[in-house]
DNA sequence: TGTACATCAGTGAACGCGCGTTCACTGATGTAC
DNA sequence: TGTACATCAGTGAACGCGCGTTCACTGATGTAC
């Protein structure tokens, strides 16, 4: 049993304590991550955690709403930096910002785009929110695309009709977007992911182009592809 | 230190280790797997193991190896299911057994993939000759469509010279491929790593559209991009 | 201003666990004569 | 055909390790009077 979280403390050795985690997950990775392992490197010892997280998952799962949020606020950010008049515009940066915060924290992409931990699903509900606020900049704009009649979709298959069920549980995160735009942002993202994937596994280097030209080349064919002109 | 390993001994214990290994990395997935839990398994006692592999390392290699070439044979046998003349249906049957693949072997996928195991990077010359042999199936057939005149490269980033160098070392387990050839088939590759990913991840779901609807639309996607008809 | 007391963040010892790996061994198997 | 011997795959005990988590505790801090 875990002990009870008091709001009154100070929250000083709690944020010492995610910013070890993420300093030993850039180090070592998120598997090899333990709470013995943070205790030493803050001089604390391993029972003192508990007084601000209940046990090793609490942490993780904290870490990765922090992850999603620090994504979608980058994403955010990146997407208002231009009006939203110009679509394209927004769009292009989005799709930057992206592979640049994945170049600067690529275990903490991995954490939260990567391959699932093992026996660590439990908890999803508390993360959705964050997850589904970080890839709504992109959805926002795909829909605003769509709005101004500036999408193609010739040929995109057609959402099932028991999509609005499905769809039910994040209807309070997000604005209530067309099932296209939903469709595309996932085509869009998977691509994406998969080259920034790629890339930050060490997968690309042999092939004498480097990430910056090739990532350019797809964000270029993704335009080309859904964005009429 | 570890045992040498005789090679006069009978293989059915070694295929039998590996075969638990799967089992295991199945359910629990691959960095929770250990040699314990293996003997354990197999009704053994965790040092007869060593007499197989000389530590635990060298058992994830073997596996690692194993994945890439059942994936291999996989791709391989899809491209020569159509004769040399089909390029089309030959590209077409690649990606398609390269997500049923994924999909029967979710765990392999992510072992050979997905996010490397931190700490685990060390002896990647055995693995290359099978990892690289696994994607030549669709790298050999991109080829023959360029060759054929067909393959769709404008705009397409041009490798920098510096490329030949890069290559050698794969040079002994591929033929020696046009450059165009290996960044097409690089970003093909990247695309339906994406969508597989997330897909075997399980974060497609709420969206509507299922995996295979989208898939085929991707690979639609593809070929209109890259090849000419 | 000074004393008694409550709070509670962090300590240190301890728990039980599973892990990789080593080592001397054993006992079945198979060969040599 | 029968005996002596070598081989060696698998055993069982043991090692040292780091882990998550519990628990009773302590000692600084701050409040009440």
């Amino acid at each position: 049993m875990a002990r009870p979280i008091k709001k009154e403390q100070i929250p000083h050795l709690q944020e010492a304590i995610k910013e070890t985690a993420w300093r030993l997950i850039a180090e070592y990775g998120a598997p090899a991550l333990s709470l013995r392992a943070i205790a030493r490197a803050l001089n604390i010892t391993a029972p003192a955690i508990y007084n601000y997280f209940p046990d090793r998952d609490a942490l993780v799962t904290a870490l990765t709403i922090d992850a999603f949020t620090s994504f979608g606020d980058v994403q955010l950010k990146a997407r208002d930096s231009f009006p939203a008049t110009q679509l394209l515009e927004r769009f292009h940066a989005i799709g930057i910002a992206y592979r640049s915060w994945a170049l600067s924290y690529p275990q903490r992409y991995h954490l939260i785009f990567g391959t699932p931990i093992p026996g660590y699903q439990q908890q999803q509900m508390e993360i959705i929110p964050s997850a589904t606020r970080s890839i709504s900049a992109l959805v926002s704009v795909i829909e605003d695309i769509r709005v101004a009649g500036k999408l193609k979709t010739e040929n995109f298959p057609v959402p099932e009709p028991e999509y609005e069920v499905q769809l039910l549980t994040m209807k309070t995160c997000t604005r209530n977007y067309h099932a296209l735009s939903h469709g595309v942002a996932l085509i869009v993202w998977s691509r994406v992911h998969g080259l920034v994937s790629l890339e930050i596994g060490g997968r690309l280097p042999p092939f004498g182009v480097s990430g910056d030209v090739l990532y350019n080349y797809e964000m270029q064919s993704i335009a080309k592809q859904f964005i009429k002109e």
